[in-house]
DNA sequence: AAAAAAACTGACTGAGTACTCAGTATAATT
DNA sequence: AATTATACTGAGTACTCAGTCAGTTTTTTT
């Protein structure tokens, strides 16, 4: 493995473990075993290594994206939704420190200065609520979703399912044990009520 | 105005605003006029600092709490239950610098070694999902509110909510678009419906 | 094998960091 | 008025930081 694929991938681990911050290019140095010199030239900057994880870490997200929705079929709305919050739990799992990095504040203030930051970031962001809003739209299309905005519901619902592996990374309570009761939850939100009377 | 209680409210915004690790001594000291050396008169370490910051916040929370149950009185659960998500988004907004903090991973890492910086999150966070598991139960019992684990709920709950909050913060979504359908979800939700056949 | 290009090195820099301390000013107590 | 206690000061300390640069090693091209 070359060099600037080990920084980029060990770096990657530190900012989303100990922060941008509290991550000095010594300790990157000495993690990597490439000298400090051999960092800058790969990278111009802190920042731009942080920018190229964003970058590659948008590109990884989009491919396991696709390959999702490639190879998932559901016979019903209400199903693929059950099997999107699945697939965003279970990334969640296996990209934790992709997840512990969005999760932290310096992505969203940087993209505030920085547009190629904010533009991953949107990319990101955008391949999920795109799931929870199709699994929606298919949902209504077949009856077993109730009339109510897509992409707003999509959002709410990506809250939920975000802020259970936020519980989950920050050590604040067991996602596992609210797993079953946020899909019970997500149904009774959705679910298409028939007319009585 | 005493030295330290500008201390605590500038090291407050700053801390919320810029972030404890981007907080320098010197600008603290600049910012609120008083010497690096009085700064560490009134405390012992930046640590410190952080840790009376929460202990008043979460007095503040306890008070607003308190004096909030105190006042408001609901013909229905499902009716406390809006009342207690206007609640938190409105002290969302009444203390913006507060929920910014609690937003920054800053801490929940204190946190992790801790343990007084951990109690004092935990009372915070346990008044709000108090309130929401409150209105669950008391919906329950007038049969507003369908038959689900009142704890558990009120976490998802809280993270609905909660993750609204940090899209406002981050500049990640215009909040205010989606209130209406967060209480319009809640309600689908929590409502009890009744059985047909 | 020689020349050119690319990859790599680590000592160094100057700016910034949290925190200290010897001493001064102000307030409270006798 | 004298003594004591509290509040305050800012230059100084030892250290860390991102980034530089002159020079060396490795790889590619001719």
């Amino acid at each position: 493995m070359k060099k600037k694929e080990i920084i980029l991938r060990v770096a990657m681990q530190l900012f989303a473990r100990k922060g941008f911050k509290d991550t000095s290019m010594a300790e990157l140095s000495k993690t990597t075993g490439a000298a400090e010199g051999t960092i800058f030239y790969h990278f111009k900057t802190k920042q731009g290594i942080f920018l190229e994880i964003l970058k590659t870490a948008k590109e990884d997200i989009l491919f396991e994206f696709n390959s999702y929705t490639a190879n998932r079929k559901f016979e019903t709305g209400i199903e693929m939704m059950e099997g999107a919050i699945s697939f965003y739990l279970y990334l969640a799992g296996l990209k934790e420190d992709l997840f512990l990095l969005l999760h932290r504040r310096y992505p969203y203030e940087l993209a505030e200065v920085n547009p190629v930051c904010r533009e991953h970031l949107e990319s990101i962001y955008n391949c999920f609520v795109d799931i929870f809003e199709h699994a929606i739209v298919s949902g209504q299309a077949d009856g077993s979703i109730g009339p109510m905005p897509a992409r707003k519901t999509a959002l709410i619902v990506f809250t939920m399912v975000d802020g259970l592996v936020r519980f989950k990374l920050y050590n604040l309570y067991d996602a596992g044990a609210l797993f079953n009761e946020l899909i019970a939850s997500c149904r009774r939100m959705l679910e298409n009520k028939p007319v009585t009377g």
